[in-house]
DNA sequence: ATGTCTCAGGGACTGAGA
């Protein structure tokens, strides 16, 4: 099973480099940030087309996040509950039944600018409500993956320049604490279960010429429960769509589970 | 290098957000 992340910046612009990434990658359940779409505009038809169900939580402009799965999505929750929140920055479904049904949690968590500005004091109350909110849904899902565009970039490892980045938004002590907070609450980052190339990132400025000179950031994750990060036989992050035409400065990125034991056989 | 891209409003370009 293929899970994905990916900011698409625009799905109205993106949908072409998705519908084909979804075929060439045979992924089953990927996370998307940034669809900009009022739900009305949501390409439904198209992508339940190629064969996904869609769960999708918009707004004009900014924000928006959507789940595409091959299976069926249930117990779909839109925002952090109790939380209140204009922007839409979270989406939760559940695929499959019982025992072995997966949480799964996109999230689109807020950049926060700089610093000194209200939109990073938004961004630590946001992750503050994000962690209390999903210690209970670990609880009740001991199968969740925690999938999105997380605007922080956890380690030096994962910054092009971190003498550069010191002391600047993505890469703060604060958000570095909360991105720790969700890993005590027993999540595994996928891609570092395994060996990684260095300078390993998920985003690139569209200025500067960003991409071509690997000035990034690893500022897109998947965590995942111990439960499912056992099962985890591979994460990676595909710059192939980066490389694209009108591209998204994100690139997406992936982890394959193993089935379960039992999961997949016959008898 | 205030660098690029997307979107809305409004009907050309500007400003915001990232």
């Amino acid at each position: 099973m293929k899970l994905a992340t990916w900011n698409v910046n625009s799905l109205k612009v993106r949908l072409p480099h998705l519908l084909d990434w979804l075929a060439a990658t045979g992924t089953d359940v990927v996370c998307l940030q940034e669809t900009k779409l009022e739900d009305s505009r949501f390409p439904l038809a198209e992508i339940e087309a190629v064969g996904y169900r869609v769960a999708f939580s918009g707004q004009k402009t900014y924000n928006g996040v959507a789940i595409l799965s091959r299976t069926p999505l249930a117990e779909v929750q839109a925002g952090i509950p109790g939380f209140d929140d204009e922007q839409r920055r979270v989406l939760a479904a559940t695929l499959g039944e019982g025992e072995a049904a997966i949480r799964v949690v996109c999230v689109y968590i807020p950049n926060g600018q700089s610093l000194d500005s209200d939109k990073y004091v938004y961004k630590l109350r946001w992750l503050d409500a994000l962690i209390a909110w999903l210690r209970d849904e670990i609880a009740r899902h001991p199968r969740l993956a925690l999938l999105g565009d997380y605007n922080i970039a956890p380690e030096d490892r994962d910054v092009h320049d971190p003498a550069a980045w010191a002391g600047q938004v993505l890469v703060s002590d604060a958000e570095r604490a909360r991105f720790q907070a969700l890993i005590e609450l027993g999540l595994k980052d996928a891609f570092r279960l395994f060996d990684q190339p260095d300078k390993s990132f998920s985003w690139w400025d569209y200025r500067m010429m960003g991409f071509r000179r690997n000035l990034g950031l690893r500022i897109d994750h998947i965590l995942l429960t111990p439960a499912l990060a056992a099962r985890c036989r591979s994460a990676e992050i595909d710059k192939a769509p980066r490389r694209l035409e009108r591209p998204s400065d994100h690139a997406p990125v992936l982890a394959t589970l193993a089935p379960e034991d039992g999961e997949g056989t016959t008898t």
